[in-house]
DNA sequence: CGGTACGTTGAGTCATATCAAACCATGTGG
DNA sequence: CCACATGGTTTGATATGACTCAACGTACCG
């Protein structure tokens, strides 16, 4: 497994800069980092809601879920996390969890020491602000789905997470924006939505029928299931898309302060 | 105004010293920050969505909103900042907003600088490390935030936002939980908790019924009106609410990785 | 700005149908 | 005795309809 160790930390080396510029000695530290690659079949709860961990999971392959859980068992899905991305990142400073995560589909998630990312932050605080502008991306995905969950009912709401989703895809290299597949159930949609499966269902449907999206299968319930989307302005316009919130084409050299 | 300055300085420190162990050159470093205090009524946009921001807002007086906004202008409060929080402090690694700040009420802002934070946050990684920290409280809220919209209904949403807000003054040392102030008016807890102004006075309504809350006033419209929860833990019930999230009690040493 | 009323609608609930993939017996032939 | 078909059953996901209810929109008053 030490094949998924590598490819995983490339991944996530190759997320961070994106949006920061990072020496090479820096490069070498992250993709010296050593962790655990671990294959997890789809539905398993990785980190229950109220755990300490004391490492961070960083998807290889799959897709994996921060979710909340209310008294009688019913999950709120807050935060998607496609490979190359630390789920919990923001658990190296805050390790005690009100949180879970869950395995989506089938996947690969490698373990990394909280203390092994720590010290990178400290010994090189380049990193460290690397680390810090990543979590921020996910603390700006949140606060856009608080908009949209707040303001905005099923057909934007869908629409925009579909955007949302192809966009991410697409720069993780996993997909067009206009051609993706997205492992995940109409359930587990709903959970991310704050809605119910069966309202998923009418509003996919109601998406279908106004020719924003469609899905191509052999037969009605044949998985995996291909988004496609006919005309992205469309659908963009349609979700008040705008994808200012995922904080790409803004690389930023968190090292100005020194030069 | 200079006063202003300091006192809001050492409001922050408190406050990163709730969760971060600081030594005390670090402590001077912080409060040795300079900035620049105004005075904002209330209403007043701070940020406009979409502006790119070379300084950050730290509150001293007063409450601040971090809101997104919909096409047609309706607007979605995605985080609410007492006195002593940084709002903006994430913006020192992503400057380019998606959202825009608000002044909820009258109140007192410092600007600081990104500039003067990113040299703190790398020659001192401890205080970097503690920045982190302190915008992941930030995220976590609002990852609360968004289960809460998404799965329960405009009661216990409700309450469940008054139980924060009781807990967060609590601990500015501007209230107490079962008897505190909050001047905001019922639309702006509507745009905060995805509801109309009307269904917020129904359901605050709803709670007084219930014996949950009260409010004391002199006469009918008369503001400021102050909240008291004759019983907290009934209320913290009904909300289901569980303060883990507000990450309080878990002091963390960033500098563990160098001992 | 807070409080109240009334008609409207979006989303939830419950029930049921359909279909594909997974599962698990048995089989049969090499 | 194993390799691999065959067929029936179970399971999990997608669909769709009928009914209910929470929240919305609008209006008006204090």
């Amino acid at each position: 497994m030490k094949e998924g160790v590598r490819s995983a930390l490339l991944a996530f080396l190759r997320r961070l800069q994106r949006r920061s510029v990072l020496a090479a000695d820096e490069w070498l530290a992250i993709l010296g980092l050593e962790g655990e690659c671990v294959r997890e079949p789809p539905r398993r709860d990785l980190v229950t809601p109220g755990q300490t961990v004391r490492h961070s999971a960083l998807v290889g392959s799959g897709l994996v879920g921060r979710f909340d859980q209310m008294r009688d068992g019913r999950r709120q899905i807050t935060a998607i996390h496609l490979p190359g991305d630390m789920c919990d990142l923001h658990s190296v400073v805050a390790p005690t969890t009100g949180w879970g995560l869950v395995a989506l589909t089938a996947c690969t998630v490698v373990h990394i020491p909280h203390e092994a990312l720590r010290r990178l932050a400290t010994e090189h605080p380049n990193v460290g602000l690397a680390f810090w502008r990543d979590t921020t991306l996910d603390a700006s995905i949140l606060a856009k789905w608080v908009a949209n969950i707040g303001r905005k009912d099923a057909g934007p709401r869908l629409a925009h997470f579909l955007c949302e989703m192809g966009l991410r895809l697409e720069r993780a290299e996993l997909g067009r924006r206009e051609r993706f597949q997205l492992q995940l159930t109409q359930e587990q949609m709903g959970d991310m939505l704050g809605l119910t499966p069966v309202h998923v269902n009418r509003t996919t449907q109601l998406l279908k029928a106004h020719g924003l999206i469609a899905t191509t299968r052999t037969s009605p319930a044949a998985r995996p299931q291909v988004t496609e989307v006919p005309d992205w302005d469309r659908l963009v316009d349609f979700a008040e898309f705008s994808p200012a919130y995922l904080l790409d084409g803004d690389v930023e050299s968190p090292g100005a302060a020194s030069g």
